[in-house]
DNA sequence: CAATTTGTTCAAAAAAACTTGAACAAAGGC
DNA sequence: GCCTTTGTTCAAGTTTTTTTGAACAAATTG
């Protein structure tokens, strides 16, 4: 009886706090080029004190499905979010990642790692255009600058590891306080 | 009389090598989130034997004047390009920073930093809004999640010196092995 | 096995970002 | 002072990215 009123929609609004933790997450969402759902799905599961199903998301955040689905695809490959399995339900739940050491890791897996190879052979492939240049001066300069981007391209392939070590558990980049929270 | 016929267009097209090297600049870019026109332009420039003037820039890219000003804006106020004065022309001449660490410096003070600073102060403004939560166990869950958010900054704020550490001359990251290339 | 629940896909709509070019300012030269 | 050269600004147009929602697949239930 009731549910024939209230049921259906009325989603349950995000409380002050939560909103603007979400928001927080959508400026760095785009500070690092995700679309704005992806900040807002990893941010409200972040707020949330227990694991959500693909409705909560939908429906709490007044996103469509087919968002809902392509951003939770987007946060499971790169390790942000993980399924929880529930023991009487059909549905999945969903848990944000919440160690930064894995979060970053995943980040820079999926969206830098590949680039940064790729562009090792797109180098290979410009030494070979320089070879048939006819002018040997214009030869030398583009020999060095092509060795100005290799230079750049090992430092930032040892970059990486130094990046993650600075992030990792107790070393020495990591100030030893480090603060009441969650486990991270 | 020649002038006539050929002078006005034909910007002259770009060697192979220069095309190709520019690709990869403007894939680099895209990757860091920056405009098409900006890797055209810091790519074409890294390509240049010589400084380049605004002229130079629009003719041989086939881009805008509008963009190669914006382009040119973003790129100096970066310090990814410097103004060469040169004696007797009225034009600024352009040429490329080709010192990776004053690159990333200067991306990372204008693009990083001003957003992990504002975020602190939204730390503390969402810290406000928890107040004004009854429940209390809300509040600790809330609280909770602030102080991971906090950890992350502090250690966002410590790696970006160990960063430029990394890249800088010599220094315990860097194989000493810096190979034959312009300084950098 | 028909009906329901759960989630994915993808073409089309909407929004955001980028580029263009014409109007405008600033500074020199004549 | 007037004309030219050099570069900037910004509204309008174009392109790219993101979101939506309806059609679809897969798995489960009764």
């Amino acid at each position: 009886m009731e549910a024939s009123r209230a049921d259906p929609v009325q989603p349950a609004a995000l409380s002050p706090w939560e909103t603007s933790t979400i928001e927080l997450f959508i400026r760095a969402a785009s500070l690092i080029g995700l679309p704005r759902s992806v900040g807002e799905i990893y941010g409200f599961l972040f707020c949330a004190q227990s694991p959500q199903t693909f409705d909560d998301l939908s429906a709490r955040l007044g996103i469509s499905r087919g968002s809902v689905s392509q951003g939770l695809k987007f946060l499971r490959q790169l390790g942000a979010v993980k399924v929880h399995y529930l023991a009487g339900s059909r549905k999945d739940h969903y848990q944000p990642e919440l160690s930064m050491k894995r979060l970053v890791h995943g980040f820079v897996r999926d969206q830098f790692t590949p680039h940064l190879e790729s562009g090792g052979e797109g180098l290979d492939a410009i030494s070979v255009l320089i070879e048939s240049e006819s002018d040997p001066e214009v030869r030398t300069h583009a020999t060095q600058r092509i060795n100005t981007l290799r230079t750049w391209q090992g430092r930032m392939q040892r970059l990486m590891p130094i990046i993650m070590a600075a992030l990792g558990g107790a070393n020495c980049f990591n100030k030893p306080d480090d603060a009441p929270s969650d486990i991270v």
